[in-house]
DNA sequence: GTGGTCTAGACCACA
DNA sequence: GTGGTCTAGACCACA
């Protein structure tokens, strides 16, 4: 994993995760890297996955077991609601850059459906 | 300056200075920073600079004056190939994300036109 | 300031500054002490100060000001909710307490009546 | 256990004594533990243990038979005394917390009623 | 000086 | 071995 250096990492791995749980790395209720894999895996200390763990437990994405690990939430709802929010940032991001070079929503749409891909 | 590590330097100076010719930074056939100055102001290795302005030579974008250093071309029509570009790069970029995360380019197109921003 | 060592520390911190609340120590959007402060009157460390100020920023009753300080909310229903909040806790522990050594809700109920103080 | 550092040990066991009491640990005239038992047992200084006993004695709740140990009182009257006595205890501690975030007595008890527990 | 981030590492309860 | 807590201390941006 790389990180990039403007944004602090515990921020892309929470975006990492979420991402990966998206991509249905996880079932539902399954069991997720312990904080000392996950650390490791990623090459980053452990107190920066608990920080990261934290975070995603309070938005109710995972749970914690004492002693057993970290689940992901078998919350259907909770886990549904992951790709809006993906998709309203994709969607701040793409107006953004648009009007930054000049485009309105109207033609960042336009632009869109003109396009091939 | 930061620089992510998930893309080689010279290319994210490249699109870095395409950006700021389309915020208008230069007048066309203004005169640009030395391969010297820009690698200072960008904390980067003056061959890494060549580089770039190797590219954007070739891409018509600027002119190298023999001892004179580098000017930005005063080719309009060039310059307002820019924009376009960029565009392109967005959309690509917008499109793949959501289809990452499961939505097609219609769904990415409407949730677009939903949006309230 | 002395530590309770069945509760985390953390949560204690949290309690006794919710209760320097209720008590008028600070008024709304006060600055509060600095996370080094904290920690030198505490003597707690710096980190577990960080970890207390999350906590009540996540919860909306202090705001971070980067650079500034942090400063207490001056967002009243927020501040009028810390009352309601430590009242269902005692009255949790009270009935906890009482049905612990054997006596009813209504028998709570009515040997608080009952009482003289 | 655990011992608060906000109130002297021996009147914590004495405290912890007491519950175990009410929670039926022992009957009536039944052998209690030994000094030092009970010091090893909590991990506490044996004379802190004597000094309990000898608080508890001196409420006739237990009684010393030399050489044959402590005995939990068989005076029924004593042990009913128990009960009253603590649920005192956890009424004024109720109503001074209510007290110290602004509730009245009559608040505190019409809170009480109110509260679904 | 302020908050924010991150690492290193210790010790704990629980099983 | 697992999560949970806490300390010590470094470095950063911002002003």
């Amino acid at each position: 994993m790389e990180w990039r250096n403007d944004k602090a990492i515990y921020l892309q791995v929470v975006e990492w995760f979420k991402h990966n749980v998206i991509l249905g790395m996880y079932a539902p209720g399954d069991k997720i890297p312990s904080v000392r894999e996950l650390a490791l895996k990623l090459e980053i200390n452990p107190n920066t996955v608990v920080k990261v763990y934290d975070i995603l437990n309070s938005e109710g994405l995972i749970e914690a077991k004492r002693t057993n690990g970290y689940f992901l939430t078998d919350d259907l709802e909770i886990l549904e609601r992951l790709k809006p929010f993906f998709a309203k940032e994709y969607i701040v991001q793409y107006l953004n850059n648009m009007k930054q070079i000049g485009y309105t929503k109207e033609q960042a749409i336009n632009l869109l459906k003109e396009s091939k891909d």
